[in-house]
DNA sequence: ATTATCTATAGATCTATAGATAATGC
DNA sequence: ATTATCTATAGATCTATAGATAATGC
């Protein structure tokens, strides 16, 4: 990784992706905190200086990764699927392509400011959707709370690593949290 | 808070039980990565150096207040209503007596090392005795589900603060949640 | 000439420790 | 005399910036 940097041409906006997707690795590993700009750079070959060059801050690049990341599932998957597609890919690892988003927001929960903001826009993005498909009178709590059993999951797997979720079969997962968000969903009163 | 230090005497177990319950306040608001020792030091109203003397290390500090708070809940609720009670203690906002180590353990994320290990644990705790609700050949899965869904609820409303869950009426979410997870405990296949 | 990249460092933290001070109990 | 508490500081970070260097395009 490095070494395709010794040929690359100077590229600002190859530099400036280098660094996102960098981060993205980063921010979801270890959270917001325990990433270092020096990490961030060194991870995508560059020098650390250009990190600020190009977004600013620390801050800001954090709010790039979770925007990106986040709004551009929500935005191209239909509201029926969502749940299952946020779902599969949170118990799916394959490291390339990966969305970084949902662990970069689990892991950095302690950051609060410009972070928190973020963060809660894309939970926003995410329950609107999910919200959709309930008829209920309060279908947006009830959004909420799909929401928020799609993080805890991606929380006790990927930062708690507890057993037998962390290793369970992800279509017996898929099974057994779609058929309770439905019911919560669809049911009334 | 501060004035009442300086009535007190010179008492070693007084000193480090200040930290300790100061120590549980911040690291439930922040979290550990963003809670100084100095903070824990200023709020508990000692000296900071005092600290290290007590409990050797700010890991050693995050540690006692995880065990303690997390391990004592689950010991002293039956199982039966172990579900509930850590929902409402998570729903209600009184902040004296409250039990600190879920929002700690929420707002601590990005840690990991030796505060991965003790929340690890805790974690097995509560799974184990909502296992014991369920008959299910795979009760320890789905007792994992519902604890995330127990720890995402807390993030969603506490770290995130996205409504309408954040201010939604207790009772109305224990009703939501428990109808759910029980039909998700007790079902079988 | 422009601008992507790098060097060097300021300035502000933060954890942890060594050793001084002073309040208590014998 | 013992030991709870405090002072002072070492040593190791980390973010951010100012200014130098060097690769590109006209």
């Amino acid at each position: 990784m490095t070494s395709e940097r010794q040929v690359r041409k100077r590229d600002a906006a190859a530099t400036r992706e280098a660094l996102l997707q960098a981060a993205g690795t980063l921010f979801a590993e270890r959270g917001f905190d325990r990433t270092t700009v020096r990490d961030i750079a060194k991870l995508a070959g560059v020098n650390q200086a250009l990190l600020f060059r190009y977004f600013g801050s620390k801050e800001a690049v954090f709010e790039e990764v979770m925007a990106k990341g986040g709004f551009e599932q929500v935005a191209s998957t239909e509201p029926e699927r969502l749940l299952e597609t946020a779902l599969r890919s949170m118990l799916t690892r394959d490291d390339r392509n990966r969305d970084h988003s949902i662990a970069a927001y689990l892991r950095s929960s302690g950051s609060t400011g410009t972070n928190g903001e973020i963060r809660r826009q894309v939970g926003e993005e995410y329950a609107r959707a999910l919200a959709t498909l309930s008829d209920a009178e309060d279908a947006d709590l009830r959004a909420d709370l799909v929401l928020a059993w799609l993080l805890g999951i991606g929380l006790v797997r990927d930062v708690s690593g507890k057993e037998p979720l962390a290793s369970a079969d992800a279509d017996r997962v898929v099974e057994l949290v779609l058929g309770a968000a439905r019911s919560l969903l669809e049911r009334t009163g």
